[in-house]
DNA sequence: ACAGATTAGTTTTTT
DNA sequence: ACTAATCTGT
């Protein structure tokens, strides 16, 4: 049969053992660019060909990306057949959306994002008036997803906290917790942690349902399982106890996801979980050159905590591992664009053979812009970020809304955008009534609409014989509350203005609007507008979207609309794709579980620019690491904790991307760098000295050059401290001047204050200019008003006219 | 009620 | 530096 050949077609025998493997666990401790992808993906085959029904297989992938290349792959080689493919992520969704009911949900739930849960906590710390101790919502939020990735429920959190008087921090995450879960429920919502720990306790209370999943599910094939999370890794146990033919690939060298509460443990304790289980190891690398995996295994060979594991290579030996030294950041990107401008211009490679990886995301922006500057078309792996775009997020809380009307932030987040004269008096009652009922906001909108307004008259009768003694029960009420504990107490509650006052208290026309508002989104159906594309496009005529928000001649109203007619496509796309099974929820989905790395496309014929954690599982001819710096790689945040285990996982973090190379690999670093907005001098990484390499030279001119011995930092940063301090000095009034220079920053501003220069400000009048500092967008101009007062402002912002020199 | 100006807080990595 | 929240004037 042509298939047998082709399933173990090129295969290693270890590779061809794994393939083989039957029933029984499985274990495949895969090195980087050993093949692993494919040994799954034959695996699967050759499980289909051996009589498995693709029914019962179910393999699970840590990104979109890596979900849809493997489903592609399948297909190929089983056409027409239907293997589940998918992230743990999604695959829970999707389970949980059929017994939504059983977790308490209903089965439109919506998934909230990570904006989404921060607004969330900030009104339950508001609620608990909980505000003024300045607490990091956003950190709240990070130790709520590590405790929940951890299995650990409100109740059991808040219990462990009364047993050992935890840090004052976790005493407050211990009372947020459950109120931001209870938020969670009333609208009908889950958080991405949610979709895994729902699952955990699906399967753990229904044990027939446990037992239907896990004879459903025969054959299950986890990817990256060194990255499984203490609920990933409850999830997979429990789909593998009558059938325990679980096959896990993964590498502990590449575990780098610990900071999310991945335990490395999973996979080194596999074989004490599956004392049965097979071990392959797949250790012969068809990706890197000699070179560049002794680097890498020299590196990775400094982490105590790790079995050894040798990577072979038949590869050439290719050329050395490069560090290149650059005086500042910014001559580090300029010289990349080069380095990558002119290998393509001589014909020896083309831009999508190039990948750059940086630690942090922010450090993404200086090697654009030099990019740009020299023509090279490049792609950020920054999907999510579109999602995360305003006008993008108003019309998906539309669709929000529409398929989940209990959603309560999609609610308020729309409800009066565009203006319909819906202000925050008229929510905040909204709410206040809703709480009171029972309801969620748009069914209370839609309830409240009917109720009568008494007329004026009776109304001041009834306030004038009352309002003195409502209003001191107010406040009463009011100063229990600041320092009463939350319990709900029926008879305090007596002291609150009722359900009809309140009521009342919406006026008829803010009653109207609601209505209004109401019917709007009622009118709105997937079912009449045929397609998500087409729904979102009668949104955006029905409600006059762009009308108010997109009609604009500024270069952001231009990138506005193009984002919408973006997610316009993106929806297009979705409704091809699902067919006749398309629904608001699965579209949502696919715009709240999209990941940075999704975005990527290989074939665009662009530079890639990611971080090194989005690195993982891919591939480039040549790869740049920058900033091979102290306190970015590794990071700060790892050597601060002095804990090993996270010193280990930065360790892992660069062997990762290190080993994404295969022909040429680029260390970079920079001794000065811009951290925000100031320049520092670096220390280079304590990394380097743990891998070989060859240094050279980055120089003002661009030219590449040997260098004997790689010298220490030398003290660029006073010098350009100089320079900088020497700069405001420099009238900048002409403009013409600065053009011929060719110095870019005086070119780029939208206008040019000099010391001595008159100029009026709308509100503190006519004043003179006594400083300016600064570059670019940071620019900053001084002014002493008449009445003596000075004010900084931001040039690029400023109301500041100019009118004249004095 | 709203738009524009100003200020405050925040960034490691992500499904 | 970049956004979200707040302030302020219309």
């Amino acid at each position: 049969m042509s298939s047998d050949t082709a399933i173990f077609d090129g295969l290693t025998p270890p590779q061809r053992d794994a393939v083989d493997h039957f029933e029984g666990p499985l274990l495949v401790l895969a090195g980087p660019g050993s093949g692993k992808t494919r040994v799954i993906t034959r695996r699967i085959a050759r499980l289909v060909e051996r009589g498995v029904h693709p029914r019962n297989i179910l393999a699970i992938t840590f990104t979109n990306k890596a979900a849809r290349e493997m489903q592609e792959r399948v297909d190929t080689l089983l056409p027409s057949s239907r293997v589940w493919v998918s992230t743990f992520h999604r695959f829970c969704a999707s389970l949980l959306r059929r017994r939504a009911h059983l977790i308490g949900l209903e089965s439109n739930f919506a998934i909230f994002d990570k904006s989404d849960q921060l607004q969330i906590v900030k009104q339950v710390l508001g609620d608990l008036s909980l505000d003024e101790v300045r607490i990091s919502p956003a950190k709240i939020a990070a130790r709520m997803s590590r405790i929940k990735n951890d299995l650990v429920d409100p109740e059991s959190f808040k219990r462990s906290m009364d047993e050992h008087v935890g840090e004052p921090f976790d005493m407050v995450v211990s009372q947020v917790y459950p109120r931001y879960q209870e938020a969670l429920l009333q609208s009908n919502a889950v958080d991405f942690d949610d979709l895994l720990l729902h699952m955990v306790r699906l399967l753990g209370d229904n044990p027939d349902l446990r037992e239907e999943f896990d004879q459903r599910f025969k054959f299950v094939l986890v990817d990256e399982y060194q990255d499984t999370n203490a609920a990933q890794y409850a999830i997979v146990r429990m789909l593998a106890v009558n059938q325990p033919n679980l096959c896990v690939t993964g590498d502990p060298d590449q575990s780098i996801y610990g900071w999310r509460g991945a335990h490395i443990d999973n996979i080194l304790n596999f074989e004490r979980d599956f004392p049965a289980a097979k071990l392959i190891r797949l250790e012969h690398n068809f990706r890197s050159t000699k070179q560049i995996l002794a680097s890498a295994d020299r590196l990775i060979g400094h982490n105590r905590l790790r079995k050894a594991k040798s990577l072979i290579t038949d590869n050439e030996e290719g050329c050395p591992v490069r560090l290149l030294r650059a005086p500042t950041s910014h001559q580090e990107a300029e010289g990349i664009a080069r380095i990558i401008q002119r290998t393509c211009e001589q014909g020896d490679g083309r831009p999508s053979d190039f990948a750059i990886f940086y630690r942090v995301n922010s450090m993404s922006r200086e090697l654009e812009l030099a990019l740009t500057r020299h023509r090279v078309a490049f792609q950020v792996a920054a999907g999510a970020a579109f999602y995360d775009r305003s006008e993008i997020k108003d019309l998906l809380a539309y669709l929000r809304l529409i398929e989940n009307p209990s959603d309560a932030l999609a609610f308020a987040r729309i409800v009066n955008k565009p203006a319909r004269g819906l202000g925050a008096a008229t929510i905040n009652r909204l709410q206040k009534w809703a709480a009171l009922q029972g309801l969620s906001l748009f069914e209370a909108a839609r309830q409240i609409v009917n109720t009568k307004n008494v007329r004026k008259t009776k109304i001041k009768k009834s306030k004038a014989s009352r309002s003195k003694p409502v209003d001191d029960e107010d406040e009463l009420a009011e100063d229990e509350n600041l320092d009463a504990d939350l319990s709900f107490d029926p008879s305090e509650f007596a002291a609150e203005p009722t359900a009809d006052e309140i009521a009342q208290k919406i006026s008829a026309a803010a009653k109207f609007k609601l209505k209004i508002f109401v019917n709007l989104i009622e009118g709105f159906s997937l079912a009449s507008a045929g397609s998500v594309s087409g729904l979102l496009k009668t949104i955006v005529d029905k409600t006059f979207y762009s009308k108010h928000y997109l009609s604009g001649q500024t270069e952001q109203d231009f990138e506005r609309r193009a984002n919408v007619a973006e997610l316009i496509s993106a929806a297009a796309q979705y409704d091809e794709v699902a067919g006749d099974e398309r629904t608001l929820s699965g579209f949502l989905e696919t715009t709240s579980l999209v990941s940075d790395t999704d975005t990527v496309d290989p074939q665009a014929g662009k530079v890639t620019l990611m971080t090194l954690h989005a690195a993982k599982g891919l591939e480039f001819p040549t790869v740049f690491i920058v900033g091979l710096e102290h306190g970015l790689i590794p990071h700060e945040r790892a050597i601060k904790s002095d804990d090993p285990k996270q010193l280990e996982e930065e360790r892992r973090l660069l062997f990762v991307g290190m080993t994404r190379a295969m022909k040429v690999l680029y260390l970079t670093t920079a001794q000065v760098r811009d951290e925000r907005g100031t320049p520092r001098s670096t220390i280079s990484s304590s990394f380097l000295r743990e891998c070989d390499f060859e240094s050279l030279e980055l120089t003002a001119t661009g030219l590449v050059s040997r260098v004997d011995e790689p010298h220490e930092a030398t003290d660029r940063l006073a010098e350009l401290k100089k320079r900088l301090a020497q700069a405001p000095n420099r009238p900048m009034l002409t403009t013409g001047a600065a053009l011929l220079n060719g110095s870019q920053e005086a070119a780029e501003l939208p206008q040019c204050f000099a010391v001595g220069m008159q100029v009026r400000h709308p509100r503190y009048g006519v004043g003179t200019v006594v400083d300016v500092n600064g570059f670019a967008k940071r620019r900053t101009v001084t002014v002493q008003f008449a009445d003596e007062r000075t004010e900084s402002f931001s040039v690029a912002h400023c109301p500041l006219q100019p009118i004249g020199m004095r």
